[in-house]
DNA sequence: TAGATTGTTAATCGATTAACAATC
DNA sequence: TAGATTGTTAATCGATTAACAATC
């Protein structure tokens, strides 16, 4: 789908303009221009039209954008329907926390089961998702091939576990350890939220 | 602490130094040039030395860098000594799971309390934060003047709980909420973390 | 001392902004 | 049509990398 090289700049950026698209349609808003994009983000109509034109040619001149259409072809570009899906291991509190509140279905993600190890809550049910033993991992990859694992394990699992999930065939790891994962197969991507650093960042700038 | 003008990009690099300082540190590593550290972080020596250079000089020639030492100046570039200190608003999952699982003080900030509106809740104890009621929280913040408000409440209640914590001035807010929050004083810097965001990028990546 | 490595200046590279012809 | 706004090219700005004198 994607033309050429798109920089890392651009692509962080895309997330931020399908949520903001995403606002306005929920809102109702028909179409919007660039540069009325661009001040309700805080960011200039040129970088919008200049990032836009990545992936192709979206609005008309005189008019701006169909809202509607622009969302759509960012969730697109996005992958948001090419009908990934995921596993989630580590269903502590955290792991627990994105079943229970996070929309993997509104991210065009579906969510297909959990693992963890403790035997108290593996064969229960939360929101919906099952969550099996740790042993049927493996088994449940190589049946089931999802797209991404939602790495959600203490910290001395992290690398072990990534790398059964690799094994396993997933494409991307949604990485929530605060470790550096040893990915050795550039096929993958890992993708991480670092709670720490963000916490650090905002250290930094209330002390400026 | 800080001079001249920092770059965005160089603030969210030194996060990820100090981590990997800590790393070396706590591996017993006692010097490490920056070649070395930049081929173990993935970036360039230059880079490395150039983003250190807004902050002062931490190196020896000829030797490279004292791991204790320059993990130290970073903590106190990052405020990790400032002596911060934290409230948590909204003690649902994710809140919850940070109260158990996000070390706040190795981040150099103390968490005194949680709030939420559950009665069921209210009154008890949780990995030794108390949580106290919604009600309260002004008065709270009046007389404890915390440095910054974590905000893990639902949607609909982030902009309007954002707007007491700014009242009772904080000076930075950790959002966890996926919405833009409206925030007109400058001197509140806000820190987002916004899952859907890093999914979805996870998505394009692995869509290329 | 000789070798290693810093901090910094200069060169390069890439990303953002400005400008404008095309055109709805 | 006239006004508005795009997509794109050119200009600017900023960030990264390279080079090297200083020096431990």
């Amino acid at each position: 789908m994607k033309k050429g090289k798109v920089s890392n700049a651009v692509i962080r950026r895309l997330p931020r303009y399908y949520r903001t698209l995403d606002t306005l349609y929920r809102e109702g808003t028909v179409r919007i221009s660039s540069s009325a994009l661009g001040e309700s983000m805080g960011v200039t109509a040129s970088q919008i039209r200049q990032d836009l034109s990545c992936f192709g040619e979206f609005g008309q001149q005189g008019y701006g954008y169909n809202v509607a259409d622009l969302r759509q072809a960012l969730s697109d570009i996005l992958g948001m329907n090419a009908g990934y899906t995921s596993v989630l291991v580590g269903a502590g509190n955290l792991g627990r926390a994105l079943m229970r509140n996070f929309h993997f279905n509104k991210n065009g993600f579906s969510l297909s089961a959990a693992f963890d190890v403790d035997p108290k809550i593996v064969g229960t049910v939360l929101n919906g998702y099952p969550i099996y033993s740790m042993d049927s991992l493996d088994d449940y990859l190589a049946e089931h091939k999802p797209s991404i694992g939602v790495l959600t394990v203490p910290k001395y699992a992290a690398q072990s576990v990534a790398e059964r999930l690799i094994a396993g065939g997933v494409r991307g790891i949604w990485n929530f350890t605060n470790i550096e994962l040893d990915v050795s197969d550039s096929n993958v991507v890992v993708e991480s939220v670092h709670f720490a650093d963000s916490l650090l960042t905002l250290s930094y700038l209330i002390s400026e």
